[in-house]
RNA sequence: GGUGUGGUAGUUCAGCUGGUUAGAAUACCUGCCUGUCACGCAGGGGGUCGCGGGUUCGAGUCCCGUCCGCACCGCCA
């Protein structure tokens, strides 16, 4: 061993001990008649001290080690003279008798500390380097722990890991597939798998009640901050259960990893349908973390969106929807198919600027909106809006009781058509909800998520693609629906997404597993029978030899993390990850591949 | 495919309506310094202003094109 201690471990009660450190130079401090070296390695950072009255080669020899050298040093622990209380290493250092350089280093190109001087750029491309930074060290640390405590609690529970194979078959639906040639099947090509889906659902024909795997699955889409070309998922299925069943199974999960990971109990989660979920949040994955819940104006001329009327509202006060018959012909909300708003607590006092900085908000491309219109309900209870031209006071003063507006706040309001408007609202409320410093990186919000539409439709395509994917089954209630094309949209499934703090960490459902149901779920999404049969026939076939009822989820792994780490971004939590192109710039892949190595593949590029 | 934003020293950035020799911090190098831990002090080196074209007496700055980073929309069963 070329160490007897790591750099975290010694101390107070160590004194006096010879002992040996291996790592790196974090920094060295040269005071002319004697020289500090700050040693770092995964467990911490341990101070070496040279004194060129004890040892006057040894001094020079330290003073010569840059940044990042690898050392070995020897030496007696000593008590400081002057301690350190910031580090937990402090009380102690080296009085180093032996010292070998082990390895020279260049200088890096960026600091190795917690807060370092390097762009994302050049920390991707030496990703070596940025993983010896310790919060970047602790991201993955914690991955560890939440992908071990989650085999401890699926061990717990009877689950069984069994791996499923990567290279697969290309299907249609759903994400782009990447796909890799098959150099003894030319022309032919196996796909990655978008999830083992067909394959966990086979183990339960197999009999394997209780299939667990942490995997890789691979989209060929474009990335987000939050996505991944290859990312990482908890890939469950039980049979013989219900939603319920998988509902408080996984809620087990998340409840054993908030407290093993973070030391967090937490509450039963609540669950909200998906219609409460867009009637009072414009969002499927809502941040529940605060309420600033919508409230709806009835304009005369609404268009229906049946939207399930919410069991709660807006802080439990005032109501979900007025009318707004007391208009003055506001043409903008008269003619608007939905009229929604929220109230922001104590904002009353935003400046103008701030007002148009809001409105510009919404006004981007990416949120849609044409306008906004506020009214600030002032100390004295008196209302001043945007649209007092149109609306008296008495009009005013229903909103605020709607919207259970208090003096010092301010009421935001969106008109358009339904669907728009509610998910520009979403991401006003959520610009709210991160002026007003109401979504805290230490607080956390779960609930679910439940009873998805089966199907959504696709005015492009002019067809209905499965929303969650096409094994989901239907509610047995809603299944009659399936007959007529006009109500297929009003299916809902026995599907569920696990949601915290906004961010969709979880999702899945009950599966079909009748061989009839699955046929007809294909019909509705447009296969004929042979296309059915030869993407899909191996499951159908094995569902004809006895499959069990069965249900399912899969949680996003490195999105679980980053929200146990309070990061917006999953790449920090992976060890390699792509950038905004799906790019490796430390590998430099994707790249070309040489003639010789197309022709065994029997591939042609396209002429450019 | 689209929108926004950025690209200037090893790194992070400043650089106004175009105008002397392109700056700061930090890192790096040299010297001094015996209790530092963001050590201090003195000095020094370091630039194809992403790339290509254009306007102009003159372009880091304006225009066009292009490449790249980041965020987002579309997309992501």
């Amino acid at each position: 061993m070329l160490r007897t201690h790591t750099c975290g471990e010694l101390g107070i009660n160590n004194i006096n001990q010879t002992v040996t450190l291996s790592g790196w130079v974090q920094k060295s401090r040269d005071l002319g008649g004697m020289t500090f070296v700050d040693l770092r390695d995964r467990y911490g950072i341990t101070q070496l001290a040279f004194n060129m009255e004890i040892n006057a080669a040894l001094c020079e020899q330290a003073r010569k080690c840059g940044r990042e050298f690898v050392l070995q040093a020897t030496g007696k622990v000593i008590e400081r003279s002057s301690k350190n209380n910031n580090m937990a290493t402090g009380g102690i250092e080296i009085e180093v008798t032996a010292l070998t350089i082990l390895n020279a280093a260049i200088t890096p190109p960026f600091t190795i500390e917690e807060n370092t001087d390097g762009g994302d750029d050049i920390r991707m491309k030496y990703r070596y380097l940025d993983l010896r930074r310790a919060n970047v060290r602790a991201n993955l640390e914690l991955r560890h722990k939440v992908s071990q405590q989650t085999r401890t609690y699926l061990d717990s529970q009877s689950f069984i890991e069994v791996e499923t194979p990567v290279l697969i078959k290309s299907t249609p639906e759903g994400a782009r597939d990447f796909v890799v040639p098959s150099r003894m099947n030319p022309g032919e090509f196996y796909a990655l798998p978008q999830s083992p889906q067909t394959f966990k659902q086979l183990l339960m024909v197999s009999g394997f009640d209780r299939y667990y795997q942490i995997v890789k699955c691979f989209r060929d889409e474009d990335l987000r901050a939050d996505r991944q070309p290859e990312f990482t998922q908890i890939d469950c299925e039980m049979s013989f259960v219900e939603q319920e069943d998988i509902l408080n199974m996984f809620e087990g999960l998340v409840k054993h990893l908030f407290k093993q990971v973070k030391g967090i109990d937490i509450n039963n989660l609540p669950r909200m349908t998906y219609a409460d979920a867009m009637k009072l949040y414009g969002s499927d994955k809502p941040d529940t973390r605060f309420a600033m819940q919508f409230v709806e104006l009835k304009p005369s001329s609404a268009e229906t969106h049946n939207y399930a009327s919410p069991q709660t509202n807006n802080n439990g006060n005032g109501a979900n929807q007025i009318d707004l018959t007391t208009g003055k012909n506001f043409p903008v909300f008269d003619n608007a198919g939905l009229v929604v708003g929220i109230c922001a607590t104590g904002c009353a006092e935003y400046t103008r600027k701030q007002l148009d900085e809001l409105t510009d908000f919404v006004k981007r491309p990416q949120v849609g909106a044409t306008g906004l219109v506020y009214a600030r309900v002032n100390a004295d209870g008196s209302i001043k809006s945007s649209v007092d031209k149109f609306y008296d006071e008495a009009a005013l003063k229903e909103w605020a009781t709607a919207f259970n507006a208090k003096p010092g706040d301010l009421i935001l309001l969106l008109a358009g058509q339904a669907d728009k408007t509610r998910k520009a609202l979403n991401e006003l409320r959520l610009e709210m909800g991160t002026r007003m410093g109401l979504r805290d990186k230490n607080s956390f919000s779960c609930l679910w998520v439940v009873d998805f539409p089966l199907l959504e439709f696709n005015e492009d395509e002019n067809r209905y693609f499965a929303m969650h994917h096409p094994f989901t089954a239907p509610k047995p209630e809603d299944v009659h629906l399936l007959n007529d094309f006009a109500t297929l949209g009003n299916v809902r499934a026995n599907a569920y997404d696990m949601v915290i703090n906004g961010v969709e960490v979880g999702g899945g459902s009950v599966r079909i597993f009748d061989k009839t149901m699955q046929a007809r779920m294909f019909e509705i999404l447009g296969f004929t029978k042979e296309e059915a049969q030869h993407q899909f026939g191996f499951l159908m076939n094995a569902f004809e030899f006895g499959a069990p009822p069965h249900a399912g989820i899969a949680f996003g792994f490195d999105r679980l993390c980053s929200v146990f780490g309070g990061a917006d971004s999953i790449r920090d939590f992976i060890a390699f990850p792509k950038n905004n192109s799906g790019r490796d710039v430390m590998i430099d892949a994707p790249s070309t591949i040489d003639v010789k190595q197309l022709n065994e593949l029997a591939i042609q590029l396209a002429q450019k």
